[in-house]
DNA sequence: CTATAACTCTCAA
DNA sequence: CTAACGTTGAGAGTTATAG
């Protein structure tokens, strides 16, 4: 019992919303959502929104009846704001641990073990919650317990259960109540049991929290997986999952987006294809990586029952790595010309690069990948035009006028976090 | 046959 | 007026393929 751990997920309540009622207080008591790219579903909403019965995920369309009907507020997504905002969500959080995973945009594991002495975690995740809402203006759910999926299963406690007054810890709550709570929580809750698994499980008549936490785990692997049994080793105190402390570079970057409108015509695409191109490759240098695959991919739109589908997605191997944006676009439009096709109505394309591999300045293959220097220095000229002045210089392929595969972003605010001109301008009546 | 690549499914935020 | 439904990443398991 003593060297057990102590793991810690906070998670900030709404967290969109809540960034948007940062810079909005008027939005402070009124139900309020925030919308997907295109403006397509709800991804974010407040807890007046959820009362009214808005579903997480749910198309905008279906709901606009109630929009109109409670006057809720409807808005884009800024991610920029909200990147921003969690930048310093977890700037802040760090300070109380030297062990910190950052898990998404809005919540993070903190390791906690280090200060059991203390002896009070409650107190201790007060003093968390009041600093974020202190400094940041954010609401935020402490939950806490022996291993990563009961934290979250106390934040989802925490934050289901006003009494608990945003923190939830598994640690000090006798034997007898967390078994009542287990209980009563369906183990579709539970982190890592989703749709699919959790209609299994109810089909097994393993309906709760504490149901699976007493199941067989032998019989469970055979019957699931590998995960699965690591969840209920998990549910029973005993650490199954690390805590993911350090930077590991992605394995895969995508770049892709449904359009504003569909699109038939291939330059149309073209043009699309190498903005998201663009988009890619930018992450692939920051985070060091050469990549080997290039795959590109197209869709029509699956929800339109009328017109005919098309969906489609081709990959080209590359014969040494690269990060060299002038191959990769070129070889990406190659490759969209290659899978379309006239007659359809396209709604998404996209690219995905893998195969990623580290670049290491001492490589011998490094010589023969950069065999043309010219490109390779027109790569870091681009890249810091870009840096400096943000996406003024384009891929001739790119630089459409015409964006009619803009997305559709009707009610975004403005930057406060990040650019001057736009809190200016935000405040300025 | 095995080892690996390629693809599919599931989950999460 | 109509039609309108996100993106990115990971990992496990399964199937196809190469040798």
């Amino acid at each position: 019992m003593s060297n057990s751990s102590i793991v810690a997920l906070i998670d900030v309540n709404n967290f969109y919303v809540s960034c948007e009622r940062i810079f909005q207080p008027s939005l402070n008591q009124h139900p309020v959502i925030v919308l997907s790219n295109n403006d397509g579903c709800a991804i974010s909403r407040s807890q007046e929104a959820k009362d009214l019965g808005i579903k997480m995920g749910e198309p905008y369309f279906k709901f606009k009846n109630l929009v109109k009907k409670h006057n809720i507020k409807v808005l884009s997504s800024n991610y920029t704001l909200y990147a921003d905002m969690s930048a310093r969500v977890m700037k802040l959080l760090a300070k109380f641990s030297p062990n910190q995973e950052i898990y998404s945009i809005d919540e993070c594991f903190l390791n906690l073990t280090s200060f059991k002495k203390r002896n009070d975690m409650i107190s201790y995740a007060n003093e968390i919650k009041k600093t974020i809402k202190l400094c940041l203006g954010l609401p935020v759910c402490v939950g806490i317990g022996p291993t990563k999926t009961l934290a979250k299963l106390a934040n989802h406690m925490a934050k289901k259960h006003e009494n608990f007054n945003g923190i939830c810890d598994f640690n000090s709550m006798p034997k007898d109540l967390q078994n009542i709570w287990m209980e009563h929580i369906d183990v579709s809750e539970v982190w890592g049991i989703g749709r699919n698994l959790s209609l299994k499980l109810h089909k097994m008549n393993v309906n709760s929290v504490m149901d699976l936490k007493k199941s067989n785990f032998k019989r469970m692997r055979e019957q699931f997986s590998v995960v699965m049994e690591r969840t209920i080793e998990e549910l029973n105190g005993y650490p199954a999952l690390e805590l993911e402390e350090y930077f590991t570079p992605r394995k895969q970057i995508i770049s892709s987006k449904s359009f504003g409108k569909s699109m038939t015509c291939l330059s149309s695409l073209q043009e699309a294809l190498s903005t998201y191109i663009k988009n890619a490759w930018k992450k692939l240098r920051e985070q060091n990586s050469l990549l080997q695959t290039i795959t590109v991919y197209i869709k029509t739109n699956r929800f339109s029952m009328n017109t005919k589908q098309h969906r489609q997605s081709i990959q080209m191997n590359l014969t040494s790595p690269t990060d060299d944006i002038i191959v990769i676009n070129k070889i990406a439009l190659f490759l969209l010309g290659k899978i379309y096709r006239t007659g359809y109505k396209y709604h998404k394309v996209g690219i995905m690069l893998s195969g990623l591999s580290q670049k290491n300045e001492n490589d011998q293959y490094d010589f023969f990948i950069t065999k043309n220097i010219k490109n390779s220095k027109i790569n870091d000229v681009y890249e810091k035009i870009n840096k400096k002045w943000t996406d003024k210089i384009q891929i001739a392929s790119a630089a459409g006028i015409k964006k009619e595969w803009k997305m559709k972003s009707e009610n975004k605010s403005k930057n406060y976090t990040t650019n001057w001109n736009e809190l200016c301008k935000a405040f300025a009546n």
